[in-house]
DNA sequence: CCTGTGCATTGAACTAGTTCAAGAAAAAAT
DNA sequence: ATTTTTTCTTGAACTAGTTCAATGCACAGG
């Protein structure tokens, strides 16, 4: 049950079986059907979650009332609103469910204690964060800097998998483009 | 001397006086002219500067030859490309100063020996990139979902030094818009 | 089996922002 | 003080991407 999980926080810092049981200890298992919200708008987001299976997005509305996608989630990632589980203020994000979802959730009061007791935790953690960090500027050097279809192109090379798995507009609003927009450089990529 | 970046540290961690010295020991200070470069595109970055004085901007550039400026840093900021520090791996980026700076440079090695020697800045070091990336991921939504009026009042409101400090073209550059246009919104927004 | 609802496609009119070019103003260098 | 360089402004022509509206498609639910 535990396995995919430890062997995730394992490629960081190296754990003691003892340590990982303590780990495993702290998380929930939950089920979460198709189409449920983690966090809405305006809650403050008390967890982390590691998804063991499913899919999920996590987006806002923008000022025109538009749904931008911000990040896309699948086996093996974690997910939260970093901003919001940070300093503790209300979200302005929506992490929702695309399909049934199997997760292992970590409370905020969790991780603290997993801090304390085992403080090499701070090392995973900050090294994720880097991580996360590292890719959040590249998605953003490739907003400013790309047309939609090399955004677009670049979104499939580095996802396939999840460019087969979610519908197009969610593609879209992920690239900030519209999904007419989208539909036209497809069709357009495939008369070449 | 110290004081400034010790203060920076003990907001995040507190510290006992003689970790803050072995920390400062690890630090090395450096008087950078205008103009200079800190790191180009092709090397891996293998330092995190703290900015004493002075103000340092980094950039990209585009595939059509442009500019486009991810950061700037000024006093009580810290600088690098995380991208290539943390993976050790050819970086896309420049940073530059733009006035005269006084910096603490960290370099990896002597990160690495801070991190060995006083484990409880593996914290600091979380708590700092997590409040970079919290500001990233706002940057990334104001990019994608605020037109070009609403980003640079954005901006002016967030970085009200840095705009009076700066060139103009290098914020439209920061903002993602030509420094034509940029020209534009001010003289209209003037107007009102 | 049909029927509704969400998804993808296409075209036409539109708009936010770009590009190019030229001139004015300001700052830096000599 | 004058020259050189950099920055800022303004207008006209252009383009990447949007918006709106209509149409076809697919597949989930009764």
């Amino acid at each position: 049950m535990f396995e995919a999980i430890n062997k995730n926080v394992s490629k960081f810092a190296s754990f003691t079986q003892g340590e990982l049981e303590q780990f495993n200890s702290l998380l929930k298992y939950q089920k979460i059907p198709k189409k449920t919200y983690l966090l809405q708008e305006g809650e403050i987001c008390n967890f982390e979650a590691y998804i063991v299976k499913g899919c999920i997005r996590s987006y806002f509305i923008d000022a025109n009332g538009f749904e931008v996608i911000l990040q896309f989630g699948i086996e093996d990632w974690w997910v939260s609103d970093i901003a919001s589980f940070n300093d503790k203020k209300p979200s302005k994000m929506y992490i929702e469910t695309m399909e049934d979802c199997e997760l292992f959730v970590l409370t905020d009061t969790n991780k603290e204690e997993l801090l304390h007791k085992v403080p090499k935790f701070e090392r995973f953690f900050r090294l994720i964060v880097q991580k996360n960090l590292s890719a959040t500027q590249n998605r953003l050097i490739n907003t400013m800097a790309k047309s939609a279809p090399e955004k677009y192109l670049e979104f499939i090379k580095l996802y396939p998998t999840i460019s087969q798995r979610v519908a197009q507009h969610y593609i879209a609003s992920y690239l900030g483009i519209s999904a007419e927009f989208l539909s036209k450089i497809r069709t357009k990529i495939s008369k070449q």
